[in-house]
DNA sequence: ACTGGAATGCAATAAAAC
DNA sequence: GTTTTATTGCATTCCAGT
């Protein structure tokens, strides 16, 4: 749907990737925390998810990341207080 | 680090005098986008938004950089694209 | 060498799904 | 209550035009 750019519709506020997708995103999200341009080009196709999808899935995955991180660091520095 | 910014009222970053200078500089300069990108002025270099960003210093004494203004341009342009679709919107359901 | 503008990043946030 | 898609307002980076 290259027309729009819109992924929420009005009666689909957001859709659940299917375990294939999820486990092709988590696999190149291990080769490279930023997806580049060709290789986003590459999985849009072969997962059917727009490029926008993808592109919005990695910045999803590194706030994850980031927030892991960020509690990893809370845990320890208590465990250092205490 | 101290948030000491002369530039920032506290308000937000296009709080509503801003964005008021904002949109007279838009009238001002070309009053709709099209147009040439006449910048040379004899040595110096000006773009719109360098204009538009001198035109809010000048009227506010608040600073928006060049690349602010570009943001905000962006943000405007997505938002007007956005209602205009909405309006286009299920005619046939 | 300058620029404006598109693409992208990120924090904050919403809400469905779990 | 947490996790997973998706948007928004800003900034930052990437791409050409002159």
């Amino acid at each position: 749907n290259p027309v729009n750019g819109k992924t929420r519709t009005r009666d689909k506020y957001r859709i659940v990737y299917t375990d294939r997708q999820r486990y092709e995103l988590e696999n190149e999200f291990n080769v490279s925390k930023y997806i580049s341009i060709p290789r986003k080009a590459a999985l849009s196709s072969a997962l059917a998810l727009s490029e926008r999808q993808i592109k919005i899935w990695f910045q999803n995955r590194r706030a994850k990341e980031r927030k892991l991180h960020k509690k990893r660091h809370d845990i320890s520095s208590r465990q250092l207080n205490n | 680090e101290l948030d000491d910014d002369q530039n920032n009222d506290g308000e937000g970053v296009w709080s509503p005098d801003i964005e008021q200078s904002f949109h007279e500089a838009l009238a001002i300069y070309p009053p709709c986008g099209r147009r040439k990108i006449i910048l040379s002025d004899e040595g110096k270099m000006f773009g719109r938004n360098e204009l538009i960003s001198r035109y809010i210093k000048m009227r506010t004494g608040k600073s928006r950089t060049r690349k602010q203004v570009s943001s905000h341009i962006q943000v405007l342009a997505k938002r007007k694209s956005k209602e205009l679709q909405s309006l286009f919107k299920d005619s046939n359901l």
